[in-house]
DNA sequence: GACCCTCCCCTTAGGGGAGGGTC
DNA sequence: GACCCTCCCCTTAGGGGAGGGTC
């Protein structure tokens, strides 16, 4: 190992696989500065000492570390403070793992919404047994007053949060009306809200449902309703409990807001 | 829902729970603008079906998308195409899971490293017998002509890179000296580099070692090695195998590069 | 008095020049 | 001709004002 001779920026980017843009700005922030430099000509000259250097920083960085976190520690490190440091980090990291895996688990379940629905017929009516389904359910919406369904949601999300600090609230909301509702033809403003999500300890019940599509906008549903309605009577059914309004191709995946695809779920049963 | 009226910045911030300056972002990029503005005034008035917009880029954040990316899916987005996004959303999060797997794995192994000696008596001299070790060992350095070590530190790295495209390479590396190195007394610039890793195909093999520690800065080993070799003779042992010369506080725990702790395993074998 | 507006400066970790001197 | 220098502007996603109008 060359002890004393010295490596211009050129050299010592080359050597540690950085650019010289990289090490002008280390100097700049004082975490690499050069041994020395040309008194004639202002170069930057490393020694070989510091090669070893930028694999600390580089080695922090890939920790996550930002460089003002590597800064303080470079100058006033000692074994047990970087141990220290290092068990924070690896709580740190575990966080943002944790983290990416809630957004996969949120991604795989709005590509299921999606696929759900790709090659459903607009119009379709049907009845179908459907199994249960885990969601995550809020209390009975306060609508009195002039409070909106926006108020509504507002504290739907408070509750969840509360209830569940843990959980992510990503996921796209709907919304119940119970059979009371239906039959009295008053769907605007769904009784609670309830989202899909396998950590819910509420249930969309096993059951048959009369199930219709169609296209509009948020709450544009009175038609679907009317046709669904007179479907499950035609066919020899009843309602016999709670609706799901859902909108399984929203904002999420189509821009013209007056044209998402509305599914509503009525649990009905066979007339006597 | 009240359909007609609109929302100023401040409330529609409350109600989506950001704040005016994100709005003013939003508006200034163009992702989300208010529908109207005040004619007299300039102030900003937002509809209630705008709400749901912010909810798409809050998700679209916790996914890992740039405003960017966002604001170039929001005009223009189908089932199809968001379907698609996702799922190339699912393998950049997939990547960066792996990253941080892997930047905690290294964090364990380096606070392993610092464990391993921080009760070390700094001139203990012992004979152990140590299992084996999985590590990633490199090819005999060149060292020929005017090649130095870290020529061959970057032989090592280029090579390890090729031969394990995944591996990843901000582990400690230590040298290693074949048994006629140390007999010669020539222990400048090790024979190859390794490093410890469960991935590694090579093996510390499990031995009888001579373990002796100091302190001082890389390569000022010679008087340990002396203390050593007295020590295995005096002991009636006999130098029968590698050497393996590593730094357990090293720069990235040290300040002090003339104060890191080297620690050097001889392989050894009681004499006849 | 509370709310809103438009600048404007600031932060991370460098990248990419321009314009000019140096080996 | 290749290498180095010092500015200087640029990028993300807003935060935090200042200075001045508006409900």
């Amino acid at each position: 190992m060359v002890e004393g001779s010295l490596l211009s920026v050129g050299e010592f980017a080359k050597l540690t696989r950085t650019t010289q843009a990289t090490l002008h700005h280390y100097d700049k922030i004082g975490l690499i500065s050069p041994t020395e430099r040309g008194e004639s000509n202002g170069y930057r000259y490393y020694s070989f000492r510091q090669l070893a250097l930028v694999n600390v920083i580089r080695t922090m960085q890939a920790l996550g570390l930002s460089l003002a976190e590597i800064n303080g520690m470079m100058h006033n490190r000692t074994p047990e403070e970087t141990d220290a440091l290092f068990l924070r980090q690896i709580g740190t990291i575990e966080e943002k793992i944790d983290e990416w895996v809630e957004a996969r688990k949120l991604l795989v379940t709005l590509r299921q919404s999606i696929h759900s629905v790709l090659d459903t017929e607009e119009g379709s009516l049907t009845i179908k047994l459907l199994p249960a389904e885990a969601i995550v359910l809020g209390d009975l919406n306060d609508l009195s007053g002039d409070r909106g369904s926006y108020d509504a949601l507002s504290d739907f999300y408070r509750t969840i949060q509360k209830k569940y600090p843990d959980l992510n609230l990503n996921y796209p909301v709907w919304g119940l009306f119970s059979e009371e509702r239906i039959l009295r033809e008053d769907w605007i403003g769904p009784d609670r809200y309830y989202f899909y999500n396998p950590a819910g300890y509420d249930k969309r019940p096993a059951a048959l449902y009369a199930v219709g599509y169609t296209r509009g906008g948020y709450g544009q549903t009175e038609g679907l309703y009317r046709k669904l309605i007179k479907y499950i009577d035609d066919n020899g059914f009843e309602i016999s409990g709670n609706t799901y309004e859902e909108y399984p191709l929203n904002e999420i995946c189509t821009a013209d807001d007056q044209n998402y695809l509305i599914r509503i779920l009525i649990t009905v049963r066979e007339r006597n």
